[in-house]
RNA sequence: GGAGGGGUGGCCGAGUGGUUAAAGGCAGCAGACUGUAAAUCUGCCCGCGUAAGCGUACGUAGGUUCGAAUCCUACCCCCUCCA
């Protein structure tokens, strides 16, 4: 297309959001006009939401930033159908309370990304302040006869099998229960709704999302006669082709009761140098210009550019000062080799520590690793340190006596993972 | 309801009476090299134990055997085809 006379359009596509959308041409031409209500849907299987669902919310941050009205919908009933998408297997159904649950997590977490103020009577430029909607609210009261009349006849079973979520289950001889087989109907019923009671005329997604989005948009025509819009994200991976957010400590989670801003931070220094530009524009706020300087910087330069990453995007989720005080432990512990008093640390009561408790031991007990074996295994290999000297023998006693001036012992596991334990 | 196939460690997947805490791969952790990167190489990778060893583990519960993931019985679950 040429170029974009939206400022949303423009801006999903020098971030580097597209990879497919429905109609772009046309959902310029509706962004220019004034303000577009958009959506995306987040299934509620776990409590916290973790970096992949990132670039969901980011687009949805964007929408916002563009003076656009965000829609962040929590799939309290899909949830219920679980998408079969991408899955191999069923997943186990969740109880309602574990759902609620889970939506209260989530909830938290878009609270950092989006404004759900209604800034309108402050400053007239403001974009519409952003909702958060349950789809549980018209999926529950859904009856079985009324659903198939008004929905039922615009999807044939011919064409639902082609979708990938479904054949490449039905290809790889994996059951597909007529439970998941409806995902895809409630989905689509989702987007007409929201179109019918807040004008919602987009949904953003995944690039699995595109057939459902599809469905939406379809029937939305089909029944209403309405025009609605459909754009998706690539399936972003790291440069060696790793999906994204599962290393060292597991998932990247972004509630942080589940990963704290430190361990956040530290993920993003971590990028590979050949994501960091990208990851700039998809995950930061940062203008374009000066992501284009610091992706420019060659070899070990490109440190610098991770830091403004790691900083930015921790920034975001977890507040400027959080993210300033990681960089600063980092510097500290990394760069001057200095052991920073910011790092996590660990209560230990003095009289546990005054005999001595062998360092295998208090490895484990310190939450470095898993259990005592692991422990030794880990001073056998030359990973395990005490105040930054290697430990040779897994048996040797800590005690009080190794406490320096400090104040805390400094507990390592490699290079990298860090510990503090104070006595109390 | 009938016939056949199958359930193995985080995942994939070999193993059909002892040499099996269970090949191989992936993922993960550590070491070396570096730039807290990637790639590569090396080691580790159920728990307890300094160790010898012990305890758990191959869907569940029993049984046969000196000895079972491997054989038998019952049960549960999944798949395919038929009804």
């Amino acid at each position: 297309m040429s170029a974009p006379r939206s400022e949303l359009v423009r801006t999903l596509v020098d971030r580097g959001y597209l990879h497919q959308a429905t109609d772009l041409e046309g959902l310029d031409a509706l962004a220019a006009k004034g303000p577009v209500t958009g959506y995306i849907g987040f299934d509620a299987t776990a409590d916290s939401l973790h970096v992949g669902s990132l670039v969901q919310i980011m687009m949805l941050r964007r929408l916002q930033q563009c003076g656009h009205r965000a829609i962040a919908l929590m799939g309290g009933g899909t949830t219920k159908i679980g998408d079969p998408s991408g899955k191999d297997e069923q997943r186990r159904l969740l109880d309602d309370d574990t759902i609620a649950a889970n939506i209260r997590g989530i909830g938290a977490v878009f609270e950092r990304f989006l404004s759900f103020k209604d800034r309108s009577g402050e400053d007239r430029s403001a974009a519409p302040p952003a909702m958060m909607v349950n789809n549980a609210d018209w999926l529950d009261g859904l009856g079985y006869i009324r659903l198939l009349r008004e929905v039922g006849p615009h999807f044939t079973v011919n064409r639902m099998l082609t979708f990938d979520s479904v054949r490449l289950r039905l290809d790889r001889e994996q059951p597909l229960t007529f439970l998941e087989f409806n995902y895809m109907i409630l989905q689509a019923y989702d987007f007409l709704q929201l179109a019918r009671e807040y004008d919602c005329r987009l949904q953003l997604g995944g690039s699995d999302q595109w057939g459902n989005i599809v469905n939406g948009i379809e029937l939305a025509r089909r029944v209403d006669g309405r025009e609605l819009f459909g754009f998706t994200t690539p399936l972003i991976t790291t440069a060696s082709g790793a999906k994204m957010g599962k290393t060292a400590a597991g998932a990247i989670w972004l509630s942080p009761h589940r990963l704290s801003a430190w361990d956040y931070w530290q993920f993003w220094r971590n990028t590979e140098d050949a994501d960091v530009g990208r990851f700039l524009r998809l995950f930061t706020d940062l203008p374009l210009a000066e992501v284009a300087r610091l992706e420019g910087l060659a070899g070990a330069e490109i440190n610098e550019a991770k830091k403004v990453l790691a900083t930015a995007a921790t920034a975001l989720l977890h507040g400027r000062e959080a993210a300033e005080r990681a960089e600063a432990t980092a510097r500290e512990t990394f760069e001057q080799g200095g052991t920073a008093a910011s790092l996590p640390t660990v209560d230990l009561p003095r009289a546990e520590l005054e005999p001595g408790i062998p360092a295998f031991r208090l490895l484990a007990r310190a939450g470095l690793v898993a259990s005592n074996g692991e422990g030794r295994r880990l001073i056998q290999g030359g990973g395990g340190r005490l105040n930054d000297e290697r430990i040779d023998d897994a048996e040797r006693p800590i005690g009080l006596g190794d406490v320096p001036e400090s104040g805390t012992l400094k507990l390592s596991a490699g290079k990298k993972r860090h510990i503090l334990v104070r006595p109390v």
